[in-house]
DNA sequence: ATATTTAGTTGCATTTTGCCACTAAGTAGA
DNA sequence: TCTACTTAGTGGCAAAATGCAACTAAATAT
């Protein structure tokens, strides 16, 4: 007893931009709600992907050129009520990317929207967007995630930053700091960044495969 | 452009017993794999389950006859190589449940094996309750899950004992307990738990939704 | 009464954290 | 080149949290 379910995967992509945390959108190509803005997404394709997060990887890659340096399964979103075709399972994934990469490698008509102010969008993708945003939150709160947001190499001060775009509140420096040699999953390139004021040492995560995670929450 | 793909769930039940965190499995009924022990599992039903948790509920309450105080979407795990019949996803919960409940109104049939211990399982299901394991030992450490181990009330040394042989190491007593009394997830009911020595106070989770959550590990 | 066992608390040394002031290294302008 | 300014990065210390151990409490059994 089998049943015509529909599959498909859908990738929240998260970036960082001075105005805070951007997710992307792309105008549909196909109907149901065609030319609308939605996630990138799109059907499993059984005889190329080995799973769904090759599945999620070819779809972000496709659709937008881009590969992430940080994708994770989300979770999977499914019932009779959220695509118009029928029943239908989606499996979510979310990836994090540098901005600057997204804006030169990116797709050229793609549209970046605060994550905290969405027009109604098609399915239940506001709903996919805001546990991908929470996960995103929470998870930072206890972990390295927030070093995908940046580039390669990044300073110290930068990073600060991004935690406290991400995790929505002011951090320490000397703590931050403290916390960040105490964890000792960073490491210095032999470059520094250069401004108009002192130069800061740039640094990188060490290479390990996976995501580092802390054993308390950084709160202040 | 749709597939044939095969769509289930599968529910990890855990239960601990003295000899440590302890696993459900039920004979197959149905090919492939008829006959083996394997996790409970099925078709979802597109005309009844509103979406695939309640597909779990349903499929934990048909093969085993119980109701898990606690059931969460662990993953979904997919490929063409995890079903002989072809192309899968199985979205697959986990679910915690006392093991009175278990051995009092639980299937009359079932094996409970320990999770460090387990034969090799049809489908990826050892990956599956590997991942199970590694999700409940982790976020043990930092909520009130193991609570949901224990029946709906118990002590503060069966507690315990609970995230210790959760998380597999030994906790302070005074610090646990300052832990918890300052969490103030807990309230105590008007009944002592009665044995041949000092009575201990009994307690039940406070009336909430949302599984508690810590702000860092417990670790001595 | 006393020994024994488990429940539950208290005190204190040690570690971790939050806060703030300090030094360092650059630019710009007088 | 001196001074002001800005950002990078460090050091010191009071306060809070934790780990450890000793203590009290309440039951049973002899």
């Amino acid at each position: 007893m089998e049943q015509k379910i529909i599959l498909t995967v859908d990738v929240v992509l998260f970036t960082l931009v001075e105005g805070g945390l951007q997710v992307l959108l792309l105008k549909r190509t196909h109907e149901p709600y065609m030319d609308q803005l939605a996630l990138p997404g799109g059907y499993i394709h059984a005889e190329t992907d080995v799973d769904s997060r090759a599945g999620a990887r070819r779809v972000l890659k496709e659709k937008t050129g881009l590969v992430s340096p940080y994708l994770e399964q989300l979770y999977s979103f499914s019932g009779g009520a959220r695509d118009p075709r029928g029943w239908s399972v989606s499996i979510a994934y979310y990836a994090l990317v540098d901005s600057t990469v997204l804006i030169e490698q990116g797709p050229t008509a793609c549209t970046l929207l605060p994550v905290d102010d969405l027009p109604q969008l098609p399915f239940d993708h506001n709903r996919i967007i805001a546990f991908a945003v929470e996960r995103l939150r929470n998870k930072s709160a206890y972990s390295a995630l927030p070093c995908y947001l940046l580039p390669p190499a990044f300073t110290l001060t930068e990073l600060q930053k991004t935690y406290e775009m991400v995790i929505g509140n002011k951090l320490d420096k000397s703590a931050f700091r403290r916390k960040l040699n105490d964890l000792d999953f960073l490491e210095p390139v032999a470059e520094v960044r250069t401004g108009v004021h002192r130069p800061a040492q740039l640094y990188r995560i060490r290479p390990t495969r996976n995501l580092v995670l802390f054993d308390r929450l950084i709160s202040k």
